[in-house]
DNA sequence: CGGAGTGCCTTA
DNA sequence: TAAGGCACTCCG
């Protein structure tokens, strides 16, 4: 029995980061034997398109904040293979004019530390905060921002974003910086303290 | 303003008689602008599936019988364009298995002259003779036969066959001929007088 | 109209 | 001559 792949989809060290290469061969017609190599880009992580959200799940008798840590797994099969649905790749643009608010209005704004550079397609600092915070709720690997050449990334980013980074320049975060939050973390709790002291 | 056809159907010499090309223009999607070609074979002539038949008409105090030259218009709206439905190609198949006849059963069977040679999917005389009476009855062109390489046509006569001719090869009817025929109408005419006069 | 899959031209 | 890269077909 003449057993032979007819599809093979893997890393390659050549491509960018996140490509992967995918050869299959042609079973039938003049060309059969021959093989196509196609290149697919993985998915950026998009576990933003699905927010953390307040619903009502049954089993609890009052409201719920429940978020999703991966997409529930939709399939289209055509013909005997998977098909993927195609995905947005800058999920950050569904977000780009939504902001926070209350009767008043909208509450706050915010900025970016100045060792924090934006880096992608996008200029405002809320969409950087956005992929920032969102690569901090869901990656499992340390968050280092984007580290190959700036000119590079911005001439085409849809080939050299690094999908597992967030759109920023990369960046190193040293002890002196976590014992600078630290200490500003203990100065506003006691505020908070002599605050509710007064009151 | 910019006007740009969207349909354009029409003959096409290249085409098998009765043959059409319709061009669609794609106006939307990653395509749009492309042209997608669709062919569509004339009806051929299906006034014999509306039958002469008996029927009463108000107008008259008796049966008459009417005939329709042409079928009516019925049209089926599918999105915005418009929709022909399917119509039987070799109507004469409907007919195969009919035959005149009265309380005493069948009447009579019919042949065909030697001259006149059947050409087409159909190998029996009844088949042919309905439909060379359907031709001389609704055509309003000369009947020729089809006048294709019967080996075209029947290699696929549903592409090939000629829709405005009878099932027939190609047949001259001389001027003898038209002679012949009418000694024989007016020798049945004297036979008929004559027995009128006996009985 | 989209997309998988094949045809076939171009390049070296 | 092989591999790459479009164009195109065909069908859902």
């Amino acid at each position: 029995m003449n057993i032979s792949i007819e599809k093979k989809r893997a890393d390659c060290s050549a491509l960018p980061k996140g490509w992967q290469r995918e050869e299959v061969l042609r079973k039938t017609g003049l060309s059969a034997g021959k093989v196509d190599v196609y290149y697919y880009r993985g998915v950026r992580s998009d576990a933003s398109l699905v927010p953390p959200i307040r619903q009502t799940a049954s089993i609890f008798k009052q409201p719920v904040t429940v978020y999703k840590t991966q997409e529930s797994k939709v399939k289209t099969d055509l013909k005997q293979g998977t098909q993927e649905k195609p995905k947005q790749l800058f999920w950050e643009k569904r977000l780009e004019n939504l902001t926070a608010c209350d009767a008043n209005g909208v509450i706050g704004t915010t900025s970016l530390p100045k060792y924090i550079k934006p880096l992608g397609p996008f200029t405002s600092d809320a969409t950087t905060i956005q992929s920032l915070a969102t690569a901090l709720h869901v990656s499992s690997q340390p968050i280092t921002g984007q580290t190959g050449l700036k000119q590079t990334i911005m001439e085409n980013p849809g080939v050299f974003l690094n999908p597992e980074q967030p759109l920023i320049a990369s960046v190193t975060i040293t002890k002196d910086d976590v014992r600078r939050q630290e200490d500003r973390v203990k100065r506003a709790r006691q505020r908070l303290r002599e605050a509710l002291v007064a009151a």
